[in-house]
DNA sequence: ATCAAAATAATCAAAAACAATCAAAATCGG
DNA sequence: CCGATTTTGATTGTTTTTGATTATTTTGAT
């Protein structure tokens, strides 16, 4: 048997028993314990399994906590992404960032009539594109999967573009109506959403309302429509009367 | 049993198992491990396997979200894609094209150490991206599916890379050495690949020789590297003495 | 904290697979 | 049919893999 077909059934006995011991496998598949770690080195570099002294647990991909979170939210974001449709009028130029939020607007989008939408999420510009929607990309380098496209030639690339609305998402958001990001990048990615569009619209999705993020990108004040899937504090609609505030209940 | 039906046999017997060993190659088709190793070698050249100690595996279908196409003269277009990726260097910006020979450069270049790529093929990005390839998409409207871009602001977006080496195809050439095209905007868009890059490749498959195109891009004295499955007459080869003639043959 | 037992990592020589080379055989063009 | 070209399999040397050996690290009990 060689390393790759050893590798193999490695990985269908870590399927099926998610946690198994080295002395086990050397049991199970008759090979010296040298080779088998020498096999589960492989698969730890590439990042299927994780080691512990004596066996080893495979990595489960759909139980990790990011993918149940996304899963959870799933239904809210879509309910988000109805609301702001409609506040996209036949005939606009559309702008969408490369959120996971923003991206559920394209089902939405290709109900309208003689829009045109820019995205720098390359998969959905193939999927409006493909719906009959006059569809551009900005450049960009690509910076995340699957396709979303950003750093400063993405930003450079929308003074293209005369946007009538944008959409955008963000890491998180905090209870003084501050929008936050991850990065440097993202703040810049933020402003130059907002600078190139006539109107902008934010969407939050609740998940953000207590995550924490290192930077800040704006406030609220600088936003035309918050649309969220929970109703934010009465405190918040005062502070920020100029905003219109959209809930999916 | 000849070399090319020897392949097809490997092939055929590969789609059934998925992977086999080498030894079981030997045995199932009686040639010489030489000659199995050898055609081992030419498929793995045209991306069609991945080989292993001891044993070969079907390359298999991309997980992107994006489903690349199927062509004609799809293992033309992969030997001619194998020709001309040689033409990369470590460290070179390369510019891809959107057409579809260009677009099985991907499976070799994610070999190189060090590049950049810049191109207006989304899925080609997306794939590049995923193979730790740092890559850079155009900006410009989604003409073509599945994902490619176009027109003028593809064309503008290009002023932001120093590009040393291009490469593009073309929708037909002619005995004259003269590389023709579907429209204006293929015209002007081959203009822009060569004037944007210090190298140019023009990838030209057998099934372009007798194609007709309305408009003429170039002539092949623009073209620094001619890259085709079938040679070319020396008549040509003699016009264009300071054009490189590469075949796959 | 210290120690002994077990697991792991590092090292190395033997074995297996692979790549390069080359002469013989098969194929092709005239 | 003959010479040129390509293809093949044997031989060679190189690389990769393997399990034994030895050294190091981790664990749990004292």
């Amino acid at each position: 048997m060689y390393q790759s077909e050893r590798i193999d059934e490695i990985m269908k006995i870590l399927k099926n028993n998610h946690y198994v011991t080295v002395d086990y496998l050397v049991k199970e598949i008759k090979y010296s314990p040298a080779s088998i770690r020498r096999d589960l080195t492989i698969l730890q570099q590439q990042g299927l399994v994780t080691r512990s002294y004596g066996g080893v647990t495979l990595k489960d991909a759909n139980t990790s906590p990011f993918k149940f979170r996304q899963h959870s939210m799933k239904i809210a974001k879509h309910a988000i992404a109805a609301k702001a449709a409609t506040l996209v009028k036949n005939g606009d130029v559309v702008f969408i960032d490369g959120s996971s939020t923003s991206q559920y607007l394209g089902r939405f989008l290709i109900e309208k009539k003689g829009i045109i939408v820019v995205t720098c999420n390359m998969v959905l510009a193939d999927f409006l594109s493909e719906n009959g929607i006059e569809t551009y990309c900005t450049g960009g380098r690509v910076i995340e999967y699957p396709g979303i496209l950003g750093g400063d030639i993405m930003i450079n690339s929308l003074s293209n573009f005369n946007v009538d609305i944008a959409f955008f998402a963000s890491a998180a958001f905090n209870p003084n109506g501050q929008i936050l990001a991850l990065g440097e990048m993202g703040v810049s990615s933020h402003c130059a959403f907002r600078k190139c569009s006539k109107k902008l619209v934010y969407l939050c999705g609740s998940d953000k309302f207590t995550s924490e993020g290192k930077f800040v990108s704006f406030d609220l004040s600088k936003v035309d429509y918050f649309v969220s899937d929970k109703n934010v504090d009465n405190e918040l609609k005062e502070k920020f009367a100029n905003t219109t505030f959209l809930c999916t209940k």
